[in-house]
DNA sequence: CGATCGATTGAGGTGTTTCAATTACGGTGG
DNA sequence: CCACCGTAATTGAAACACCTCAATCGATCG
């Protein structure tokens, strides 16, 4: 999850040409499940979802992307993208060229340290989602994600005094944290009313950061940079 | 979670200079949570557990270890280990040289592409968990650990004919996959009586694969080598 | 202004958990 | 070989977290 410095830094060198800024509309695909992305996309503005959806219907998000994300280092690999990206909201960014990067793999010996690196650090911030959809509560699961965007958002220069945008529908929560949207309803209800935090009308507020931490039995250490 | 040929033969330089084999037994732990690994653990022989336990003792495995396996690259980066490892039966296996391998990052080229292509494909994997963990019912989850293990030993020469050996307790496979132990057995009861597959007694068969990789709407792609 | 999408609320159902008791198993020592 | 022990598996009954379905309400937007 974290905004890598160090990887984007490898990149830079790899926007495409011109550097024109990439524009994409609400909903529209960045990749589908099955297609060779041939470029990455480095978010500058607005926010996307990696998402999954099983044959009957049940659909799962995996990731997030906010301002300041590379979507996806995974596609360094040459193969077909395993999950389908779709902007949320309108998107600005720049697209890097895939395959120059795929060649530099193994030939530049820093920049496939920093892609490493990178690929372990988020190795690690998808364990803990693991281990928080394998054995935390609905509402330690939804107060984690909430605590988790606010954070890197924060770091991305996005959010200030416990609040900032929030552009993500109870649908999009219940399909990240593993609930319904009826029930992350019910559950940002509680929240609210116990004054830890206010999701509302894409705007999020963090009311009591302490109190919700323990709520979610949040540890943020996975949190940090690569 | 593939037994990675790539990395393997990266790796193979660094084993400690005897190369004498290390063993442990059942129940030592290879790492614990917040230590710094000196060494990587390359298992030739028995099984290992990744988890986590959270302060009211909720414990997560996040992965399990079986033979070929490396154990952890993650470890390649320095800082603490973010999760404990276990022993789960006695273990044969070799040491690698971490610092010696930290030492080559960004050095050798061909060695970081190796562990960042690694990296990807076992963020792959994960990945698959988050979805199945967010949004598979019980029997699901559990008939895709009980096919990704068989297939994964399969693969590494440990099975054949449907058959292997299974030395995970009913707790273990409740705390990977987010049950309790008790609905696990319940689980597997229903697994047997409809001939899907039968675990008992340290051992797994596989009784109708077909049907249940339907029932575990499991798609194998995720286990695709790096 | 209607239309559309998301948020909210209620009632009832179900998958899974919890707790507690019982049974089977694998090793160990006599 | 049996008696014993600790650990793991199994079963039952009751409770709970969360889901499903369906209806209402609200906001945003062409």
């Amino acid at each position: 999850m974290p905004t890598d410095a160090g990887l984007l830094k490898s990149l830079s060198d790899l926007i495409v040409r011109d550097g024109e800024p990439v524009r994409l509309r609400r909903s529209q695909y960045i990749v589908r499940r099955g297609e060779r992305p041939h470029s990455l996309f480095l978010i500058q503005e607005g926010w996307a979802a990696r998402y999954r959806i099983l044959r009957d219907g049940r659909r799962h998000i995996s990731q997030f992307y906010t301002p300041g994300d590379v979507c996806d280092s995974s596609w360094l690999l040459s193969g077909e993208a395993g999950h389908s990206v779709l902007a949320l909201t309108p998107l600005r960014g720049v697209a890097l060229d895939r395959e120059a990067a795929e060649l530099r793999f193994g030939r530049d010996a820093e920049f496939s340290r920093r892609v490493a690196s990178e690929s372990l650090s988020r190795l690690e911030a998808q364990a803990e989602w693991m281990v928080t959809l394998g054995c935390k509560s609905a509402r330690e699961r939804l107060g984690q994600l909430i605590l988790e965007l606010y954070l890197r958002l924060e770091r991305a220069g996005r959010a200030a005094d416990w609040r900032c945008e929030f552009p993500l529908s109870q649908q999009h929560l219940a399909d990240f944290t593993g609930m319904t949207a009826v029930h992350v309803c019910r559950t940002l209800r509680g929240l609210r009313r116990e004054q830890l935090a206010d999701v509302h009308g894409r705007k999020l507020s963090i009311l009591d950061f302490p109190a919700l931490a323990r709520a979610s039995s949040f540890e943020s250490g996975y949190l940090a940079c690569a």
